[in-house]
DNA sequence: GGCTTTCTGTGCGTCCAATCACAATTCGGG
DNA sequence: CCCGAATTGTGATTGGACGCACAGAAAGCC
């Protein structure tokens, strides 16, 4: 329990928030620790927190009736997430597993959820984040459109690079996900990325140095076109 | 131009506007209609209506950079649509084709505007409907994990009959979609939707009549379920 | 009522990603 | 720094959906 207000602020959902607001609310957070591979929030029951990423990554996932993992989407440092539940009240409807280490500010839904939809601007920032979340989700729909693994492959790495927006430099550098965890994003094996992997090393489009992959923009946007015929 | 308030106060969305703002609203309003196969939004700059289905069906749809049609969702008559631009103002994501004689009730976007969100109980509706397409997405990329075609196409029946929510009778009854449009839902061939559309005739859990498909709800869920290992 | 067009049904060959079963490597923790 | 676990790499096999090419059926249209 308690946090800093000045780590309440880092996060662009509660940059507007007024100094007051951070006064009553800090002292009511927590942060929580997460090992790799360890669930942040469980699919069932309503979340009772509004959840903010502080460090780290976190997948959401599902499974299938066959058990099979479903990869639905990443929340990168600085993104809030379990907000569903806040909204409406409904059931959480997945899960989300640290991918890393992680560390997660909790702030309870009883005391949020009245500024959230008392403050207008806080409203519409957040209504915004929602559409831009349904806007992301068709198009990580389209890519399982693609019919050939290289194609779904490429076309999840675009996505993943151009999470930060702004700028658009050659190449990018990303937390080089498991190929786990990119094959459940695009309904293919690990193999299957593995040895598609090895092709786009080969062309030269990425690079592992670490932690990080590096991605040749140019040559990765060339090799998603690439194809258009059929 | 020009239609009667009785038929905006249909809408679900519309239902808590007082009677002064109807009467604003429905010189403004426009019906129009549309032909099987029909565009009726294009995607790429924003639309400057909101979009409310007053008959037929439509079904939103994007294509891959191979020209492979991807379904994304149905819109059943009362809904509204094309509401994205409306909040962020951004351009429309999607293309949405009429699947048979459909009308439309355009609201021109200037004027509604101002009135979804400085009301705060349709601005919540709106929030709150938002949040219930995101879980829908969410389900539906769930089905497309399923790796076996005839699971696929029972978990997008079993999406299509929950739509109108309420009772759970024995069986439903629902506007048959083509083939072709439930493939491109579940990511499969006409083909294949073909073929195992006979299965689940010859199963009884399907029975076409007409226009319309009926389906064995407690069958459906039986085979959905079946394979469960592996 | 005859026309076109869209939709549905079916056979067959091809191909490629899944699957399985290991080896090799890297990571992380004590 | 060493050990166990997680991740990555690789080969062989095979199943099953795709794609193509039609034929038949049904639905709109003038």
């Amino acid at each position: 329990m308690a946090v800093h207000t000045l780590l309440l602020q880092q996060f662009p959902l509660l940059k507007t928030l007024s100094a007051e607001a951070l006064v009553h609310l800090a002292p009511l957070a927590s942060v929580r620790e997460f090992a790799k591979r360890e669930m942040v929030l469980t699919k069932g029951p309503p979340v009772p927190f509004l959840c903010f990423l502080l460090e780290g990554r976190l997948q959401a996932i599902d499974f299938t009736v066959e058990g099979r993992e479903v990869g639905l989407y990443f929340v990168e440092q600085g993104d809030y997430f379990g907000e569903l539940s806040m909204i409406d009240g409904e059931s959480q409807p997945e899960y989300l597993i640290s991918t890393g280490r992680t560390q997660v500010v909790l702030l309870p839904g009883a005391e949020i959820r009245p500024v959230l939809f008392s403050n207008p601007q806080l409203a519409e920032t957040l209504t915004r984040r929602l559409a831009q979340r349904v806007r992301h989700q068709l198009t990580q729909r389209q890519v399982l459109g693609l019919s050939n693994p290289l194609h779904r492959i490429c076309a999840q790495l675009q996505i993943m690079i151009s999470s930060p927006p702004g700028n658009a430099p050659q190449t990018h550098v990303i937390r080089a996900p498991t190929h786990q965890e990119l094959a459940i994003m695009v309904n293919l094996t690990r193999e299957t990325v593995t040895r598609t992997f090895q092709v786009l090393q080969a062309q030269g489009v990425l690079v592992r140095q670490g932690d990080n992959l590096v991605v040749d923009k140019p040559k990765l946007d060339q090799l998603a076109a690439k194809g258009e015929e059929k």
